[in-house]
DNA sequence: CTGCATGCAAAACTTTTGCAAAGTG
DNA sequence: CACTTTGCAAAAGTTTTGCATGCAG
């Protein structure tokens, strides 16, 4: 629970409401419990890693059924970005911090997060010349770690 | 079945079993068609896509096991990449031309390849940066294309 | 109250694996 | 011949879905 972003889990958690609200949908207490995992979890959860989290840390049950549908519906309203780093699992994380992309280790497959201006930069340029509107990207860079080699 | 690369089928089959047969590895007809099939797709396909298309332009059947079996060996032995385009799936295609990366429209999941010297130059200093042993990247930009928006 | 959200269990998919048989070098 | 590879079917793992019930606005 040490994530730091700009903004309060409170704030956040109030922005969040106010979003969904107007989009005409329901808030509940499963989706408070899935955002409060990722707001303050370090690692790149899995369905199953969210379900598991609640359960251990606030001893709430959510049903997987019910993670899935609720990720689903993050990334449609586009708070949420989804990676699979090669283990036919996706990983969740939100995207309130400035957005970074991924280095992973192909052994012990550990995340390191990097950010580079530059890159975004070209990305935005790439599509735009190919007159894409531009959504979100992901990029994953796989290597040895520094432990691995 | 126009795809070019800087090699010919003929040439890029026979470094092939030249390759595995140093590795203490055999070949069989099946690994020729799923090469045949990715050497000479377009596509991305998936182990379902080469498995059907190797029975439809061959009339051969190779089982869904052994075409992953044999994109997993690929992937060893590095002549493959493998990208999940976010449904799910993965989907393959040969490493022989210049490494490129990947547009994708949201809408109607057409693929388009690009490549960038200054982001692949980027990539390796990243690595470096981090003490990576830089084996791979993928990097995949979502949007909506020209004709969906 | 209306209708979206949840939970459960079943279903749907994709991918992996065990084992006997076949094929390669 | 020895040993890898294949095919089949079963298993494993992830994600989705139908439906009755619960809950939010």
């Amino acid at each position: 629970m040490n994530k730091k972003y700009s903004m309060s889990y409170e704030t956040f958690l109030k922005n969040f409401k106010l979003h969904i609200s107007k989009l005409g949908f329901k808030n509940s207490i499963q989706k408070d419990y899935i955002l409060k995992i990722l707001f303050f979890s370090d690692e790149h959860l899995t369905a199953e890693d969210i379900s598991n989290n609640i359960k251990k840390e606030y001893n709430i049950d959510v049903g997987i059924a019910t993670v899935y549908r609720t990720v689903k519906f993050f990334d449609e309203i586009n708070i949420i970005n989804s990676l699979d780093v090669g283990d036919n699992v996706k990983r969740y994380e939100l995207k309130i911090s400035e957005h970074h992309d991924h280095l992973v280790c192909t052994s012990c497959h550990k995340i390191i997060e990097f950010s580079d201006d530059l890159i975004e930069e070209k990305q935005k340029n790439i599509a735009k010349d190919n007159n894409f509107e531009l959504k979100n990207h992901t990029m994953i860079i796989y290597g040895l770690c520094e432990d691995c080699h």
